[in-house]
RNA sequence: GUGGUUGUAGCUCAGUUGGUUAGAGCGCCUGAUUGUGGUUCAGGAGGUCGUGGGUUCGAGACCCAUCUUCCACCCCA
């Protein structure tokens, strides 16, 4: 072996521990979205480049990774962009196909392409891998995993409401109650920007006071007037922008703030309607933050952050979107959802010790092998506890016991079984506890019963 | 994509202004215990110092390139 093998930057191999801790917390989510009628869907790894582009912004279109034709490609290529190193305008032509970028798009995608087979509202979730071709950083992957709920064709606050406790119930299972839920409203952002006289520069106000916790008010500021917002305005906005408090004064603050903007009006109604919806201990937990933007530009109305104290970037993030199906030709069909990063939660969950430590265990019995005889006779007592539920093995090898023991060990199995020559000649076990170190000996006839009182 | 940072045993890290045979802890393997793990004791294996070039009598250390890690920007889960 020349070279030591290695996978590309930004992805990664989950050994057995990790993926069990990664399934625990796809598990969670997954029994919390069913819980509430949502239903499973999958789509391809790989979608046609022109579903993709034009869909996440200019710099999104840069991080998709795209996927290069078979066959002589370069034949149908044009001379010019060849010669011109125009790589941006030579990619179009030799790629048809990229990888997906997230699961929003596809999931719009999918709506329209089998509009006829779905009843509306749609709740669905889908548990699927994307890829960015981002720069790497710590909770941040080239391949990593999202965890989507969303509902399709209803204009119901109420889905926006359900979809803040499907988020506190899947972070109270995982331990992380103490969770912060940002919400704001894209309509109040854009009644904001109107009655600052900024209507025409609305994407760049957001990008700009998204940033506000991390450069502050004057960071902001600058970052604005840099490109080219007029100072009057900027100064008016970031003053409203600031306010802060109790949801309900901050939007009867704003309210006489930014007279005349429909918009906003609108938007604040509906953060009104939303907080109303929800029950008391899930609205303890959500914030009105009136910084929150978003970069994604397809969210219309509700915008949804989830953070955690200990943890740099958001664990979760969300937002509705009035007419995503409307570029591939359905129009009036309202969406809104979240995204649950399952990596990031996987990352603060392990930096916490919040998995349970019951996960480790692969199998909770294992039957130590001393031979033919004995190990055909412990591969019909093990099948016998699994008929009951409990998971057994009987090792492969007549290794040394202690090999054997270790082993059990290692795997974290709680009972070991041990059926030697006396044992098989008596009909016996001797049953090892391994927290105990206590051992006994068990009829074989007794075994079920006596292991599932052991571990049940 | 821009700027910076990191890489030495399976893991976490030492390694002086360039100097001979590159170390530690943990883990791993063997034995004490051929029917007993986790604890204890004794012993052992494991490194082309990320990779490729260069400077030098001599490079783990200095220079260049490249890959990787992490960080900031950008953007985001």
């Amino acid at each position: 072996m020349a070279n030591k093998p290695s996978i590309p930057k930004g992805t990664r191999d989950f050994l057995p521990e990790q993926s069990l801790k990664r399934q625990f917390i796809f598990d969670t989510a997954r029994q919390v979205f069913q819980s509430y009628g949502y239903v499973p869907i999958e789509t391809p790894a790989m979608e046609n480049l022109d579903t993709l582009l034009g869909k996440y912004g200019e710099e999104g279109d840069k991080l998709i990774y795209k996927i290069l034709n078979n066959g002589d490609y370069l034949s149908k290529a044009s001379d010019e962009k060849i010669e011109a190193r125009d790589s941006q305008g030579l990619s179009m032509e030799i790629s048809d196909r990229a990888l997906r970028y997230d699961l929003t798009v596809p999931f719009a995608r999918f709506v329209v392409q089998n509009q006829n087979e779905l009843s509306f509202p749609f709740k669905r979730y889908q548990i699927q891998p994307v890829w960015r071709a981002d720069r790497p950083q710590k909770g941040r992957y080239r391949e990593f995993y999202q965890c989507d709920v969303d509902v399709i064709g209803s204009n119901s606050l109420l889905n926006e409401a359900e979809l803040l406790c499907i988020i506190d119930d899947v972070f109270n299972q995982l331990g992380l109650g103490d969770v912060t839920i940002r919400i704001n409203n894209r309509k109040i952002l854009s009644g904001i920007a109107e009655s600052a006289g900024l209507s025409g520069y609305f994407q760049e106000m957001t990008v700009a006071i998204d940033k506000l916790d991390k450069i502050g008010v004057d960071g902001v500021k600058q970052e604005m007037i840099r490109n080219g917002l007029p100072e009057a305005g900027v100064k008016k906005a970031l003053n409203l922008i600031k306010l802060k408090g109790e949801p309900f004064g901050t939007l009867k603050m704003l309210a006489g703030a930014v007279t005349g903007a429909e918009e906003a009006y609108k938007g604040m109604e509906e953060v009104r309607s939303l907080l109303r919806a929800l029950p008391e201990a899930v609205r303890e937990k959500v914030e009105l933050d009136l910084t929150l933007a978003r970069g994604l530009n397809y969210y219309t109305g509700a915008i949804i952050e989830v953070g955690h104290p200990d943890f740099p970037s958001s664990i979760c993030g969300g937002g509705r979107y009035d007419d995503l199906t409307g570029i591939f030709g359905l129009t009036g069909m309202s969406g809104v959802g979240v995204s649950l990063g399952a990596d990031r939660i996987y990352d603060l969950m392990e930096a916490k010790d919040l998995f349970p430590k019951s996960i480790k265990a692969s199998s909770e019995v294992l039957f130590v092998n001393f031979g033919d005889a004995e190990a055909m006779q412990c591969l019909k007592l093990a099948a016998d506890l699994r008929s009951e539920g409990i998971s057994a093995e009987v090792y492969p090898d007549g290794a040394k016991m202690k090999k054997q023991m270790k082993y059990a060990d290692d795997k974290g199995v709680r009972v070991v079984i041990i059926v030697g020559e006396e044992e098989l000649k008596n009909g016996m076990t001797a049953v090892k506890n391994m927290a105990t170190g206590d051992q006994e000996l068990v009829a074989q006839k007794e075994l079920t019963s006596f292991i599932l009182q052991t571990l049940r």
